[in-house]
DNA sequence: CAGATTTAGTTGACAAAATCAACTAAATCT
DNA sequence: AGATTTAGTTGATTTTGTCAACTAAATCTG
């Protein structure tokens, strides 16, 4: 198991940099994005109350991170902010009709890539890749949950641990 | 197989989430190293002969990104720079021995965390997705030959086709 | 209920990391 | 030998994010 460890942590690695920040500059470039930027826009779609928590979790950056992040959306005309009708203190953001474009046709070039690898592959080996890492991402958060994996806790043994996500 | 197309964007959008920046930085905050210079000095240990454009290559950056990213491995004791013999024009980076010990640490870390991971699985789950994740990268790699994909030819329809990788 | 505390978010000053464009110098082509 | 290409560097700037101090709404506590 050792050695399986070994081998996973070099197949994700670049599994990270095939589908990373440069495999999406390839999709947004064009669009003048970045992969932050698309991380809030994306969540902001999923959930239909979507807060600069939300925001600073998905794309991995503190709260201010996340404000500057929604204000950029706001400012390319992606997304709208307002505050919440039950907890005056919550931002919402939700996506524009152009943000849902966008998001709408950066999500179809991705499956477009991942559609023609996917064809290259055997079907049988096709199925077990999708149950197979279906189970890999259901231990790794199980395993995060068990850690109580906050972002907060990663420097935990600095000076500062948590200053802005208070 | 559309559906598994979509179904593998949102495993890989979360397993890169999980093992991106964010889950470097917990490796790596006490050591003082970003992503870039993480990957550099791993292609610096695993090349015998790395150019700037291997770094460049390796974390995605511009080659004056990547002229930045060996001078603050250099700076940091974690690399060296000198001129080939051969060409002159190359300069070659290569790990100090500081720079293979906080490598080796940084990966035993990963090395642990992925060990707990896996020892939640199915041991037969582990077998299958060692498996089929190797035959997936490896459905990627021949992708990306084909398209003879370099990266600058992701924004090839802009203005500014590759002002800083020529 | 009033005051204290917590929670959500914002902002100014700043830092890190990368880009662009213009450059040097070595190698290669003609 | 001169022109071109290739490898890398550097100054000015941009992008993105952090930290620390702040506002304001909600909640706790006596």
């Amino acid at each position: 198991m050792e050695s399986q460890a070994r081998q996973l942590v070099s197949l994700i690695e670049n599994i990270t940099y095939a589908f990373g920040m440069q495999s999406l500059d390839g999709q947004c470039c064009n669009e003048n994005i970045s992969h932050g930027e698309f991380r809030a826009l994306q969540v902001a779609l999923n959930q239909n109350l979507c807060t600069m928590q939300d925001i600073a979790r998905s794309a991995a950056v503190t709260k201010s991170g996340a404000t500057r992040i929604a204000k950029r959306l706001e400012d390319k005309g992606l997304a709208n902010r307002q505050q919440d009708h039950k907890d005056g203190r919550i931002c919402c953001v939700t996506p524009t009709e152009k943000g849902r474009t966008l998001l709408n046709r950066i999500d179809n070039q991705l499956m477009d890539r991942m559609g023609e690898i996917l064809a290259a592959m055997d079907p049988a080996m096709r199925d077990i890749l999708i149950i197979s890492l279906n189970a890999f991402v259901r231990a790794v958060e199980q395993k995060e949950i068990g850690d109580g994996h906050e972002r907060e806790t990663c420097c935990a043994m600095g000076v500062n641990p948590f200053p802005d996500n208070g």
